[in-house]
RNA sequence: GCAGCUGUAGCUCAGUUGGUUAGAGCGCCUGGUUGUGGACCAGGAGGUCGUCUGUUCAAGUCAGACCAGCUGUACCA
């Protein structure tokens, strides 16, 4: 008996996942060591954690405590312990820096890459596996060190190949926000939300922002946002402050005075970014592009940041450590990748593939000397094994997006010539040619060469 | 999570006031052509109409519930 369709397993990849094809994964490699390279200008070494924590020590950062496990795809092991799969690249770095302190040098700067996961729900550009990238300096409170992690970033844009009017380093200071809360007498428990309100400003406007600091608003759909209910006077103090941009403190001084030397690269302050982010305690900081960004079926899109960081003096310290200066930065590297294939930035560097027909079958050992041949000249070079006549050959190569076919059959044996047949080329002439007969006969992109000349003429189409 | 919208072939969609065996384009496969990609011509495969329950002589079409997807919004370490 056959089984029914629907008891078979349904092939489908899982929601918020995504495969990667060749292309895409070397522009991303690409992307990773122009980045690498940076970081260790700057003196970052590398660090590898595991993807799994245990669930506890990545659970103790949790600021929402009320699900402490939410969003995190987390298993129990054999001995029952709790294990989760690591949602950022920090909270493991904190474990490494807890656990290891009294071996590691201090200050200690290190980077990291790789994947993490997010279990919630998955939006357009929004994954639940995605790459991170981060350089954090551990051990550092001179605030020299929060520019100099803004210029390395900014020196990673540009090396991407972005220039310096597509994107902006936007910086700010939790600490203004905190005495501004002091001074409207802001009670503590309303700080998360109304920090939340202000960092919408970008996508909701100031008024919309306002309507989440008083009331509440509609959205698109007619659902209704329950606001913080301030006070008009409060509400009022927080849209003031945005707009006159003009309150520094010590942090935010010393800051800037490093950047007086890069004047060159675009920083901007913006009391407005604020992250959401419980764990910051002074210095924030976000990468935002400025060029437009279309989304798969060509609408533009609000693409936000594309970095982001800011100190974290606190965060150790939950270890039961005393506190330790932290602060860091992190890269969206699969968002980046998707910007950088739209703008063009980076190219993939795929090697053109070269096939070798299979006409006869006796032959094989000619076609494995050429073969070897052209790869030791450094092309990418396959031989078809299939038993298929010519045309079915070609049009595999042509879905291979193979550069050029060699073919060695029975003419070329009896004159003692190959025949190499330029698909690029084959294809721009087939646009002038509409009858079958004449497509033959042309042999469209094709050139009979002699035996010892095949790699120099190789060499003149892909050069 | 909340709200709005949408579910018919691999993809994009048509399907009349409920009425035989549910269609088209694209894609895929085969042949025309066992030594020439594309175009063209001929043929073919591919569907429990999201799921279940109900109304009816009769449901892709009507009703309800559920499920899934999209969009917005919330949360986001």
């Amino acid at each position: 008996m056959t089984k029914s369709k629907i008891d078979k397993p349904k092939a489908q990849l899982p929601k918020g996942f995504k495969d990667s094809l060749q292309e895409s994964v070397d522009i991303r490699n690409q992307i990773i060591a122009i980045i690498k390279n940076e970081c260790e200008k700057f003196g970052f070494k590398n660090l590898e954690t595991p993807a799994l924590e245990y669930t506890e020590a990545l659970g103790k950062f949790l600021p929402d405590i009320e699900r402490p496990s939410g969003g995190v795809f987390s298993f129990q092991d054999e001995d029952g312990q709790w294990l989760s799969m690591r949602y950022d690249l920090t909270a493991p770095l904190a474990r490494y820096v807890a656990e290891n302190y009294q071996f590691i040098p201090k200050p200690f700067k290190r980077y990291q890459v790789g994947s993490v996961w997010r279990n919630e729900k998955p939006g357009p550009g929004r994954y639940r596996e995605f790459i991170q990238f981060d350089a954090d300096a551990i051990g550092i409170s001179n605030n020299y060190i929060d520019a100099e992690l803004c210029v390395m970033v900014a020196k990673i844009f540009v090396n991407l190949g972005f220039a310096v009017n597509e994107f902006k380093i936007k910086y700010s200071s939790r600490v203004i926000w905190e005495e501004l809360f002091k001074k409207i007498n802001l009670i503590d428990s309303l700080v998360p939300a109304v920090l939340r309100a202000v960092d919408k400003l970008d996508r909701l406007g100031i008024d919309g922002v306002k309507d989440l600091l008083l009331e509440g608003r509609k959205d698109q759909s007619g659902d209704f946002m329950k606001g913080v209910n301030l006070k008009n006077e409060q509400a009022n103090e927080i849209l003031n402050f945005i707009s006159n941009k003009s309150t520094k403190d010590v942090q935010l001084n010393i800051f800037e005075e490093y950047l007086e030397n890069y004047k060159d690269l675009p920083f901007e302050f913006d009391p407005t970014v604020v992250r959401g982010l419980e764990y910051y305690t002074g210095l924030v900081f976000e990468v935002e592009l400025t060029a437009k960004i279309l989304n798969e079926k060509g609408k533009e899109v609000v693409f936000g940041s594309v970095a982001g960081g800011g100190r974290y003096d606190k965060l150790i310290a939950r270890f039961g450590k005393e506190d330790v200066p932290a602060t860091g930065i992190s890269i969206g590297v699969d968002r980046l990748t998707y910007a950088i294939e739209q703008f063009d930035k980076i190219n993939s560097s795929q090697k053109p593939l070269i096939v070798i027909a299979n006409l006869l079958a006796e032959k094989t050992s000619t076609y494995i000397s050429i073969a070897e041949q052209i790869r030791s000249e450094g092309y990418a070079c396959e031989i078809y094994y299939g038993s298929s006549n010519l045309s079915k050959q070609l049009k595999y190569c042509d879905k291979r997006k193979a550069s050029i076919v060699v073919i060695i059959g029975e003419d070329e044996l009896k004159n003692n010539t190959i025949s190499i047949k330029n698909l690029n080329m084959g294809k721009e002439l087939s646009k002038n040619i509409d009858s079958r007969e004449e497509w033959k006969e042309v042999k469209a992109g094709q050139l009979t060469i002699q035996p010892n000349d095949l790699i120099s003429e190789l060499n003149k189409i892909l050069k």
